[in-house]
RNA sequence: GGCCCCAUCGUCUAGCGGUCUAGGACGCUGGCCUCUCACGCCGGAAACAUGGGUUCGAGUCCCAUUGGGGUCACCA
């Protein structure tokens, strides 16, 4: 009955019409998702989601929205989700990579289930003092402990005549290959080696029959039915010569053998779906429900890279954003509540409880910097005070703005809510350090003020300040605001003279705050030592 | 080039045949508030890629065109 939900008809038409060999996979459980949580206990098996990076680098915003994704439909139905690292190339595996990945995750507040064990990590150099030791009983989760069993699948599925030994050297593929393009043929493996047989005691890969003429099509669970026709593809690679698996070996194999229900992936994906579709035909295994996502692009439109700046998590960090806004802004590029709801802020419970794979976007989508700010402005504003100070202390820390709690606290209020980010908190207060004044003593003469008149309110105001009984905020206020007055200026123009004096900059906190917590000595001597600044 | 995916304001999106003279958010912009800067509040400009169908009726369904993107490795 639910079934209807994913087999979206809209591709239909186009499917109907081959009858040759005509083939689809039924994806059963896409009700999942969408059956009553008591009716679904019963009869759905649990939902187990993965990410599966490879170590090549530095992971960017979007792939971890790709966790995310998989992380929130875990945890919308009570599953686990396993991180499984893919490093089946050797060349391109870097150090330290996995790492970046697991503290990633962490400081996302993205809890692992199942993945690779502390022993694992040391196996491969890969071990820190603070590593955590996932595990879990589908080990090991890292593809480069698994060779055997690679190995052992694709002897079964050469035994079975679904694949072959090929000893063809790179030189004889190159020669085929420019052949074959002189011809003006589509380039591509012949299939030279699959009538030979090739001893298993010879350097060989092995290779996976693709049938040629053979209709296909899966329900992906954002797009619909997707089609093919045709295979279009030659008979890959799926073991190496080296002993390692290719990707679509290896993701079958992992999928399969560690129980995922939902492969949540990017759309970049989609096309070798095919290969992966036959590879589970072949093995008699059931595939899972596949969700191909659409990318994140820069903000200049195309793909996200190292030099798009914010895109870098780590990066964010660093610059002061919260875990929970890059995490809430990020879910919002390819999908949304639907229902007509016009919510964007989310907390992580709203996001687990709301979430599902059919608010996901078909469209590819663009990452917006600018809005990330503000709604990182908006979370850091929501802060309880004692959480904001307590997280912007490293960043005072790093700048060198050396203040004690009570001072930092007595300005932080106003602090919150005038920064997006956690590094521009520290310039905000810096005025408040022990530190000589960098002023910026040009910008203090401006709407009927000149030299001699910034004198005078200097003059005034410390004579006022002084006399004060009590050196309060409000007493502050009234103070100066009389000083302004008495010397016939609005309070704007006076107090910007005394904004420079006192903190050097003509932006910062509130003025009468800024003063009490600075206290009336230092005031007081900031504002003399202008007033002998000024020429 | 073959195959596949995609297409609503600059950007993220709502919209699942009539309630759309298309709603929200960021950004931009006019104003209010105001000691600067922010916050907050009120207002404005800004989009259904094009062409055919289907239908009494299409942003919503179908097809084509155009334009983006992906993929075709002993990379993932």
């Amino acid at each position: 009955m639910c079934d209807e939900v994913h087999a979206a008809p809209r591709k239909e038409g186009k499917f109907r019409g081959s009858s040759r060999g005509s083939y689809s996979f039924a994806t059963p459980r896409v009700m999942v998702y969408i059956l009553p949580f008591k009716e679904r206990k019963q009869t759905m098996k649990e939902v187990r989601t993965r990410f599966a990076p490879s170590p090549t680098g530095f992971q960017h915003l979007g792939g971890f929205r790709t966790a995310f994704f998989a992380w929130l439909l875990a945890k919308r139905y009570g599953g686990k989700f396993l991180l499984r690292v893919e490093d089946t190339d050797q060349e391109r595996s870097v150090p330290g990579a996995i790492r970046f990945i697991i503290e990633e995750l962490a400081w996302f507040g993205i809890q692992v289930d199942e993945g690779p064990s502390r022993a694992e990590l040391k196996s491969l150099g890969e071990d820190w003092d603070e590593a955590p030791n996932l595990g879990g009983e589908c080990g090991p989760y890292i593809q480069s402990l698994r060779l055997p069993r690679y190995k052992e699948i694709a002897e079964q599925l050469i035994e079975k005549g679904f694949a072959y030994r090929c000893d063809c050297t790179p030189e004889m593929l190159e020669r085929e290959r420019n052949e074959q393009m002189a011809r003006k043929e589509q380039p591509g493996y012949s299939g030279y080696c699959r009538t030979r047989s090739v001893g298993a005691e010879t350097k060989h890969v092995v290779r996976f029959k693709m049938p040629q003429r053979r209709a296909l099509s899966f329900n992906d669970a954002i797009r619909g039915r997707v089609a093919w026709e045709t295979i279009p593809l030659r008979d890959t690679v799926i073991l190496k010569s080296d002993g390692f698996p290719m990707y679509h070996l290896a993701v079958v194999v992992d999928d399969h053998d560690m129980k995922i229900s939902h492969v949540l992936r990017g759309i970049e994906w989609l096309s070798s779906t095919p290969i992966h579709l036959l590879l589970y035909e072949a093995l008699g295994w059931e595939p899972p429900v596949f969700a191909h996502l659409p990318v994140v692009n820069g903000p200049d439109g195309k793909k996200l890279s190292k030099r798009t700046g914010a895109a870098k998590s780590s990066e964010l960090r660093e610059r002061g954003f919260l875990a929970e806004a890059v995490l809430n802004y990020v879910s919002l590029i390819g999908w949304a509540p639907g229902e007509g709801s016009d919510q964007e802020i989310f907390s992580r419970e709203e996001l687990i409880s709301k979430f599902s794979l059919e608010g996901i976007n078909e469209a590819s989508g663009v990452f917006d910097p600018v809005k990330l700010e503000w709604m990182n402005g908006l979370y850091i504003r929501n802060l309880p005070v004692e959480e904001f100070i307590s997280r912007s202390k490293p960043f005072l820390k790093l700048a060198e703005v050396d203040l004690s709690h009570d001072v930092f606290a007595a300005i932080a209020p106003h602090v919150q809510e005038r920064v997006k980010v956690l590094t521009e908190v520290p310039p905000m207060v810096d005025f408040l350090c022990e530190r000589p004044l960098q002023r910026q003593m040009d910008a203090m003469f401006q709407k009927g003020v000149d030299a001699a008149k910034a004198k005078e309110i200097l003059a005034r105001a410390a004579q006022v300040l002084e006399a004060l009984p009590e050196f309060s905020i409000t007493a502050i206020d009234q103070a100066l605001r009389g000083v302004a007055s008495e010397l016939g200026l609005k309070p704007g123009p006076a107090f910007v003279a005394l904004r420079i004096a006192v903190t050097g900059k003509t932006v910062t906190p509130p003025l009468f705050e800024s003063f009490a917590v600075l206290g009336r000595d230092r005031v007081l001597s900031r504002i003399r030592e202008t007033i002998g600044l000024i020429a």
